[in-house]
Parts: structure tokens; sequence; C-alpha cells
DNA sequence: TATCGCTGCGCGAGCGATCCCGATACGGCG
DNA sequence: CGCCGTATCGGGATCGCTCGCGCAGCGATA
């Protein structure tokens, strides 16, 4: 099958079949109209000759590209990836995105992209041009850029927004930040901890918004207070570091931590060992990510599991089933689950006392 | 600029610029026999409409399709990607690969594909006929497949064969293992190991034949002998857990083991500290990957760095450039490094008495 | 001065598919 | 038996771009 240097066309397997081109496209394309014994005739002409139809000419045909768009920050995937950090989002995402997508016939491209935004509208609107894609998937911190959502709204490109909890033009898909940092610390709190900081990521991500939020609802439903004990870093480890010493040095009565990423997370348990304390006998360690790093520190890391393959899975999901459709829009929550390994324990007797 | 929902063509910007469609064309793809003036006339146009060149277009009338496709094996990274396992090598070429695609104004695309014979050419054969790629980059255990690469070879596409160090058909890109296997055995020597034993890959990859050659050739050079002292695992961690304590119970005098991958590596790990026997001072462990994993386990492991992603970067760069040259094909190298961490230290005192 | 050869530019065809619309066959109904 | 709606199928235009070729100008050569 499939001799020969030239690929086959739609034209081969309308020849070899008897038919014309119209009636190969409608069994292709599982149209009406067409005797089931004819239909039969093209299908096995389209198996024995291996024709597969042309993405390109499909897409000039003003037809679908089936292709759907990832958009990722590309300073931060650089970074992540000089520092071999581990880009706990491109692999995830790709994979879910890729499954999704060829079960459906369609397939992933993915785009990096500058955060600066004269360069956004530029970047993101080449690609666009060039690719026209059926639907595109935004990325923290890109999925509540205003300019990106824009072009995508104006160009009539169904698109969904991952991380974010807002509606708004597109599909918002989130884990439900603000009930993740809740759960963790409820947690926490049943543990007899009194004292629990909280790391956040950078504002300029809306769900580091919303993790400081549930975390201060849990705390503030028993009565904690949470001042003092928020320290913000941008991801990175060494972020995670600076973070850790200060809360340490000012709050000495500490017990638990909880790091909005894996690396900040690394870099507590890092801190902590040099001064001395024990995790989790001494200090409790939650982080959000799960990566797979995290498995293999010592202590293992009690982590919030983000679902990031599984929510691009319903993104794509979403745009291709749904991408057009009117109501579309709206806000799915793939839910994130606390998996507890060794670095949380209960809080030290000392401690709990002194609440 | 770029208002309104239809997409700006060629021939708008033609009529902008008040010239033909092939001078834009021209323009575009830098061509020859054009006035600067006009030149610059067209591009004025270019840049004020924001026209971007269709993709489909192009590739529809009969150039290039500026799409590099790269195929990982599914199966693999299911199962990776299942066990939250870190996919390696999807993250690291996927950015070697964008990156180096965009540098050239083209495209990667990701392909996952049965490794089972009979599925590999009918989805690798829908895979090239869909999106007609202008280069193919194969990763193992796929760069040695002959059915892929003979179906390659027909359809007269260039293709790169990432971790083989056999010339054949398409460039083949290797880190050069057994020079990789041969750096650490002979580090580890020089600390003053007698008893280096080797948990290797599975042998369908060709790579795991050339680690334990250059740890053969190492041993050989200082006269130490290697029986009884490989074992073999799948790359996983359990494969690790059972190939060490073959080699553990077997030899109650090794000293030092090289792992032919992260996972297995951090198995053997866990089982020396089951048994007891601290590392380095009792055991001492050299992996292969330097996934970001191994930094933060205690303690950090010393690794063969794969410079994956640069590979692929030279893979593709290779492609692109010359992949319809004649002497396109040949060996690349992309040397590895050992990285040293805390895994690896001087043979205890005992055991280089014994030898 | 007539011809050659090169540069600069445009016209028309064609890539592989889909979509609109028209042509044909067939069955049911008055 | 004639009319009409529906199911089936084919013809031609079209999408955006590149390629081959033809046709002017214009300096250089014989």
């Amino acid at each position: 099958m499939a001799r020969g240097r030239k690929s086959v066309t739609i034209r081969d397997v309308a020849e070899d079949a008897g038919v014309s081109l119209q009636t190969v496209s409608r069994v292709v394309n599982g149209g009406p109209n067409v005797r089931s014994q004819l239909r039969d005739k093209v299908r096995a002409s389209i198996d024995r000759l291996g024709y597969v139809p042309s993405l390109a000419a499909q897409r000039m045909s003003g037809s679908r590209s089936y292709i759907i768009l990832a958009i990722n920050d590309r300073e931060r995937t650089l970074a992540d990836w000089r520092e071999r950090r581990g880009t706990d989002w491109v692999d995830q995402m790709l994979l879910g995105g890729i499954l999704t997508c060829s079960k459906h016939g369609y397939r992933m491209m993915v785009e990096l992209i500058d955060t600066h935004s004269d360069h956004v509208e530029r970047e993101l609107g080449a690609a666009i041009s060039a690719l026209q894609p059926d639907g595109v998937v935004l990325t923290p911190p890109h999925s509540e850029n205003q300019l990106i959502t824009a072009l995508l709204a104006e160009r009539d490109i169904p698109f969904a927004r991952i991380g974010s909890m807002e509606p708004g033009p597109g599909v918002a898909l989130t884990m439900g930040d603000d009930g993740a940092a809740h759960l963790a610390t409820s947690r926490l709190i049943e543990l007899g901890h009194r004292r629990i900081a909280m790391i956040a990521g950078p504002a300029q991500y809306s769900l580091s918004g919303w993790r400081i939020e549930g975390w201060k609802r849990a705390l503030g439903e028993h009565g904690l207070p949470w001042e003092g004990l928020l320290e913000a870093g941008d991801f990175g480890y060494e972020s995670g570091t600076r973070a850790t010493r200060a809360l340490l040095d000012r709050n000495p009565d500490l017990t638990a931590i909880i790091a909005s990423s894996d690396q900040m997370a690394l870099a507590a348990l890092e801190v902590a060992r040099d001064r001395g304390m024990s995790v989790p006998r001494d200090l409790s360690l939650v982080s959000f990510d799960n990566t797979p790093i995290v498995r293999f520190t010592q202590p293992p890391l009690t982590a919030i599991d983000q679902p990031i393959a599984e929510t691009v899975s319903r993104a794509v999901e979403q745009l291709i089933l749904h991408g057009r459709e009117e109501g579309g829009d709206g806000v799915i929550e793939v839910a994130a689950s606390l998996i507890e390994r060794s670095s949380t324990a209960p809080a030290p007797p000392s401690a709990s006392g002194t609440a």
C-alpha cells in the first residue's frame, strides 16, 4: 500500500472506486446521502490505497484545520529548561492535549510566546494567521491577558483559559485553587497546627490570589490569624529560599508552611534542614503541583496534586466538541486532591500549647 | 492592524502595494529579481496589514510544509505519564525542537506511535500523509526500527535518528553512549572501586549495548572482571529494584553501581537504604539521564548528563538546513558529561584491599 | 545598429480538498 | 399515468499560495 513517491489523493480514490471526488469526500467525512454499498466500495479503496486526507488541503478548502494551538510562556519555559528544573507544565499539558486531540482526529501544536505586551499580539497573531487553529489553549500567565483574549475573540477563535477561575470570554478551566488551599490548610489545622504560613505565587497569576483566599478562609474558620504569615515568591527555588527564611525569622513559633510550588517547597525543605529543623517533626510542609520530584525527596513531600494533564484534556475536548456553540463558555472545575506523604505530621506538642 | 474577521491574504498585500501576487511572494520568500524600492514598499504593506502567509496554502502550492514531525513511543510515554514519572524525553526534546524550529521559521509537531510492528506503518504513514512534514525526528526505540526508516526513505522524507550510533539512512545523533559509560566507569575506578556493576537498559535499545561496551572496556583497561556484575532493567523503577537486589545478593563485595536510567538509580538508592548501606560511604552510585529529580534526592546523584534538548536541536537544524542534501547523512555526536554530585566517593578501604 | 542576455515583473495554471448547486433516479400519491 | 419530494451523485468554483513561462526594458557585445 501507498507505493510510489507521490502521495495518494482523493482523486486516486475516486478513480479507483469509480465515483466522483464529492462522493469520496462524503464518505471520509461521514456525510449523508451515500448508499451503503457505494460507501463500502469507497472505504475499500481508501484502505487499499492507504488514503489519508491532506491537512493542508482540508484547511485550504475552508473546512477546519484540525489543529489546536497550545500557548506557553516562553520566558518561564526557557528558564525552567535552562536550569533543568523540570518543566512540569510542558510535558503534562502536552500529553493531555495530544492524547485528547488525537482521539478526535485533531493535532496539537505548541507555541512559546513572550509575556511582554508588545510582543504578544504580534507573535500570537502570526501563529494564528499561519496555523489558523480551530482552538487555542491558554496557560498561565496568558490565561487572563486581555490583549490575548481580545485578539482571539476578534478573530473568532474558540479558546480555553487554563488556571483561571474567572468567567469571561472563552472557557475557564481551574482546579479550584481556593478550595485546594483551603483543603491543605484545613488538614494542617486538623493535625494541630496553629501557625501556618503560606508562600504564595506571584501576583500576576490570579490563582496566587485564590490560594491565599482559601488559606485565609480556612484559618478564619478556626479563629486563627494570618498576619505575618504570608510571603510571595515567583514559583522558583531561590524565591522559596528567601521567603522561607523571612517566614522563619519572623515567626519562631511557625510549625507549618504551604508553598505554592514544588520548587519553593524544595527550597523550604533545604532551609529547614540548614537550620537544624526536622521535617516533619518540627515543621510540616505542603506543596502545590506534585511534580515527580517530590516523591523522591527526603522526606517525600505532601502535595496538592494539580491535574494538569486532565485539565488540558478537558479544555481540548471542550474546544473541539463545543468550541463554536453559544453556551460553550463558562467555568469548568477539575478537582485537585491532597496527596499525603511524609512531610506533614501532627504539630509538636509545645507548639499547640503556645497557640 | 489585522482588523476584521477575514484573515489578510497575499492578494490584499498585492493590492495595497500595487503589485502582483508574484512579487509579494518573492518578497516574502526572499526571492531575487525585485527592486529594493519595490521590496520596501511591499514590506511596508505587509507590516501595516499584518500579513502572515498561510502554512496550509504554502504547503498546497507545492512548497515546503515548514513542519518537523517528532516521533515518540506512545507506550513508554503513556506509562511515564500515568505514573507521573517525569517524561524526561518529551519536555526536553520538545524544547530543543521547538526553539530551533521557530528560529528557522518551522514548527514542530509531536506524534505518539505504537512500537508494535503492525501499527507502526499505519500510524506513521497516516501522520506523514496528513502533515507532509519536511523532516522527521525519531527517538528511541524507534530510531532503529527498520519498518520506520524504510517507510521514511521510500517517501523521501529526511529524518534524524536520536540515540543511535549506527550510520545508516538518515542522520544519527548520539551522545556517545559507550564513551559516556567508559567515562563513568573510569571515574569510579579512579576513586578506587574495583567491583563496579552495571544495570543496563533493555536490549531492544541499541544504546544499552553500547553502554555495556564502554563499561566493559574501562574495566578491561584496568584488568578488572565484569562477570556477574551485569543486570538488565527496562529503565523503570521496579526493574531497578530487582536488578539491584540481584547484584547485591550475588556480589557482597560490590562498591559501585552504574544505572542506565535515573529511575533505576533511584531504586538502587532505595534498596541500599533498606539494606542499611550508606550512599556513598558503602556504595557509590552513578546514573544516566540527569533528569531534574536526581538533584533533590538524598544524597544528590552523580549522573551522566544526556543533552537531549541540544541533541534534538542539532537534529532539527540538520534536517532543515541539509535535509535534502546528498551528504546529509552520517553520525553526529553531542558530548555527554559526568555531573559529580554526592552519590560517589572513594571506595571503602576494606573493599579496595579485597581486590 | 541589430542581437543577446539579464533583470524585473505579471499572467495563468495547479496543488487537494470542500461546498454550493444542478442533474438524475426512484417511490408515493392523486 | 403524470407530478413532485427525497435520496444520490457529479460538475465546477474556490481557498491562498507558488511555480513556470512570457514579456518588457536596458546595457553590453559583435
